[in-house]
DNA sequence: GCCATTCATTGGTCATGCCAACGAGTACAC
DNA sequence: GTGTACTCGTTGGCATGACCAATGAATGGC
């Protein structure tokens, strides 16, 4: 992001798309910074909750709940099995799936992402009093909730 | 995005930067497909904008006002220039600079473009009442004005 | 006159979100 | 049962956006 010392487009500070998109860029820069200096993306913090959250699954299944494509799933996953974060076994009752589990050191993996994240996500809303990052945080589920259910 | 039935895990459906990233994610495929349909992509849009408002100027200058970093401005005014949107002149002032010019071609292109956004913003804040988009539009504008502040 | 800075440009990198196609496997209809 | 439609993992590709480093030309401050 260069922003500097010039002010944008009036067209652009007012568009709501714009400024979704800034503080989108903002986030994305928080968050990729202090997943990388733990050795993560943001990908890998999808899954690993998804994994956490809902018990070992397949590929299909994790890429459904972490809103990620299948095919990105497995890159994410291989660089993961490199840490020993999570086991591919094959499905015995479905052979077309793999099994993925998360192993302790992928659960503690997370735990470790997931305090980057508090971090970030404070330096994030740092201006914004807790009653108004609630009603930012509700605005926005709205919004994804919409689109969300407005697609197949 | 991929969010089908499967409900994403908790700790992300209440994470603002999942959040911002997911309406983000919305608003950036909207805005991409309605600007493809129209020959352009958003360095475009927002480069014309910044010349309408502000004039003709140098790229650097146009990057500053756009956030685009200067190479990518490169990139995109050979874009535009193809369409004859822009045009580049040698700054006889000061000759490291190029002057950048919006064509009349450049400014219909650009007034095509601003329609093609407001439908699309109306789309994404469609669950939004116009004083609810106000709010979110003033909460987003003090994070990105404060992020933008803290740096250099 | 020198030195730091700015400018346009080239040529990379990375993450994210997609799409198409493949072979293997499964499920359902008939 | 057989065939058709679907699912799964995987490979490989693409576009966008946001960066970074380096280079040669030009400028400006000192």
């Amino acid at each position: 992001m260069i922003t500097d010392d010039a002010r944008q487009p009036e067209r652009l500070r007012h568009a709501a798309s714009w400024l979704i998109n800034q503080a989108s860029a903002h986030s994305h820069r928080l968050v990729a910074d202090g997943f990388a200096a733990a050795g993560a993306r943001g990908y890998h913090y999808r899954l690993l909750a998804a994994l956490e959250e809902y018990g070992p699954a397949s590929q299909a299944d994790l890429g459904r709940r972490a809103a990620i494509d299948r095919s990105d799933v497995v890159a994410a996953l291989n660089e993961m099995a490199e840490g020993e974060f999570v086991e591919r076994a094959p499905d015995p009752a479905d052979r077309r799936r793999n099994i993925i589990t998360l192993t302790p050191a992928g659960r503690r993996h997370l735990h470790e992402l997931d305090r980057v994240l508090a971090g970030v996500q404070d330096e994030l809303l740092a201006p914004l009093s807790a009653p108004e990052r609630a009603r930012l945080t509700e605005l926005l589920t709205r919004i994804t909730d919409h689109h969300a259910r407005s697609r197949p």
